[in-house]
DNA sequence: TATGAATGAGATTTCATTCAT
DNA sequence: TATGAATGAAATCTCATTCAT
């Protein structure tokens, strides 16, 4: 009488649920996304979503949270645990890294918070405390390890690790806003932008 | 009976709104502004709004447009009529509009729109086709005209005009979330940034 | 044009609609009645309901005190202007006041009170304050004049004017529950109630 | 495997949920009730609960009955049973009985049958049977054994046992409402108001 | 033009009840 | 017996939009 899929099911519930509410979320926005139709994707009622979040903007926090955390964390680690070099970190797993970002779900969580800020400032100072300040935290120590090693001179972009992710953070939005209207290679404009910073601190590059 | 006071609000009623209509929107997104508070700021009755725009849709557009048009308008004129050079030009009056978005109102509208493009396509593609199209135009115009004097050597960036945007886009984020956690010098930014790009493609640089 | 009916009636909504209220929340209780149909009741759309009341418990809350606020001010106002002496006071005015609670709307406030009690401590504040201490004072300012003209002798009811709502709160009870079941002649129990009290207070009754 | 503590309390199962339902109803009414809530109070599942009682009326239904009952029995029974002459009686048991109510569990349940009654016209009637009626005929008994016997005269409250009730009837009320803002000596009140009537019907009293 | 009372569709949230295990 | 995850019907409340004046 054991019912394996209903058992396994059951503790996939709520990341069921946050993942179909991370796509409703992302299409529609905070405001135009209905519990209903989230309920419907995951294939659950609404009553259940409710007995696992609260409410609607505990749900939405969840998502953000939920998806947002492994990214980061991965970062971090790979900044802490690397035996490369200070260059060959930023053109290698950074770099990769970076180039990753405007391609996976995440670039819909920045139009999230980007959209839903005001109405959300406690998931805002979340943001920034686990996740802005701690990718920037991240490129500024690869930074100063190369300043540190010889490697990099140091001069005004070793004091503004967020040089590197303008870039990224454009290529996100264009690709949330204009992907239909205009393809720009968002790899390349990574790429080429990164080699533009590292032929500024290289040292051995005047 | 003419009340001159009333004879010259009545003139400037729609300009009123949509400037009422842009605090409200900038303050609580699209879907939790209330027509109602829109009208109350404004100091007109909903009827009277309802009488200039049809729907809560049309006041939105309205007001994206009416406040983005003059910006990029002014950047495109310039461009046109300069007589400066190429590198004068970018780090004269390019440097300085630059410098001026992320502290303009227009700042909120880019949350707005990244906020509503899902819903409002056609907002999006007006946008590109009238703004953003356009703003990298003119950048491309410039650089262009810098590579066939022989200002410019030809690279990667001449044929990325998009790069000038970067440290823009990040700057109006950065301000729009991060302003009350962590104050960024988006001035500076921007201005090494430019630079950055300049040593770049400048002739005489190698 | 000019409708004199939707005229008069916009003055009145108000009232209209705490008055189908009040209906509606006496047969029902409050969990048990829907916002719906008071306002079907009344005439109104559920929107127009909301505009005047914020909350289904805003109006409750207007509900009781609209109706009996008028009852009690009626009473006390009659003690205050009376020209009679404590007994042909309380014999006449009294009496009839005793006499016409448990037939009046007010009946069904008292079970409204008590149902809804300790989910509105406020309302029973409001209650206590406004009524039900104003209305035991002006008892006791009616036999306390009788004890100091001479009329009365001082004894335990002097003290415990409570006694004269006995036999008022018993038949209100008795005709909300047990009306249909059993017909108690509550005019004759108030008055002989009375009687009895005065006979014991009375000074020349010994 | 048979564990004796759950042995013993699978048997009082039933008791235990209307005792866990009792004090909930009490405090919030019936309409504010949590099944679920119930169901923790008592320690079991809500699935347990829907085992014993059919439905939430069906455990309201039963809080009632056995809570009310064995205080009415034991009244009605005292009175058949009894030695004593009629006014001994109602000054030994039965004033003893109508200081108690006001202060059991019991007043509890008075408010929930003034708040529900319109709900549950079944239960209700069940009250009128069983309770009510009951005790105004044990009362009813009590005098006119008392006027049989000589004791007592014949007169209007002869006619009119609930003359007994309304003193209990208004300590209820008052101990649920104003217990909070104004403390009054339900005994004392009631105490008094028994000897009023027994110096009405007693026969030597003149 | 100008008002704001009035509408009604639709969204979130709650909870009695069921049922697979 | 016993559990508690799951359902879905129903209720409160909001707000864009209309329209009589």
């Amino acid at each position: 009488m054991a019912n394996p899929r209903n058992q396994r099911r059951k503790e996939d519930r709520p990341a069921e649920i946050t993942a179909a509410a991370m796509h409703t979320f992302a299409e529609k926005g905070f405001a135009a996304t209905k519990v209903a139709d989230v309920a419907k994707r995951a294939g659950v009622s609404k009553g259940l979503l409710y007995l696992y979040f609260k409410t609607k903007e505990d749900l939405f926090k969840a998502v953000v949270r939920s998806f947002i955390f492994p990214m980061i964390e991965n970062l971090t680690d790979t900044v802490e645990n690397t035996d490369l070099g200070a260059e060959e970190f930023i053109r290698g797993p950074l770099l990769k890294f970076a180039k990753s970002v405007p391609n996976s779900p995440a670039r819909f969580l920045v139009r999230l918070l980007v959209a839903e800020g005001p109405k959300h400032p406690d998931l805002v100072t979340w943001y920034w405390e686990n996740v802005a300040s701690k990718g920037i935290g991240a490129i500024r120590t690869v930074v100063k390890k190369g300043v540190e090693s010889g490697e990099f001179r140091s001069n005004a972009f070793t004091e503004l690790p967020h040089i590197f992710a303008t870039p990224v953070i454009f290529s996100i939005l264009w690709k949330i806003l204009f992907e239909e209207h205009d393809s720009l290679d968002t790899d390349k404009l990574i790429e080429e932008h990164f080699e533009l910073i590292l032929s500024s601190i290289r040292k051995n590059a005047s």
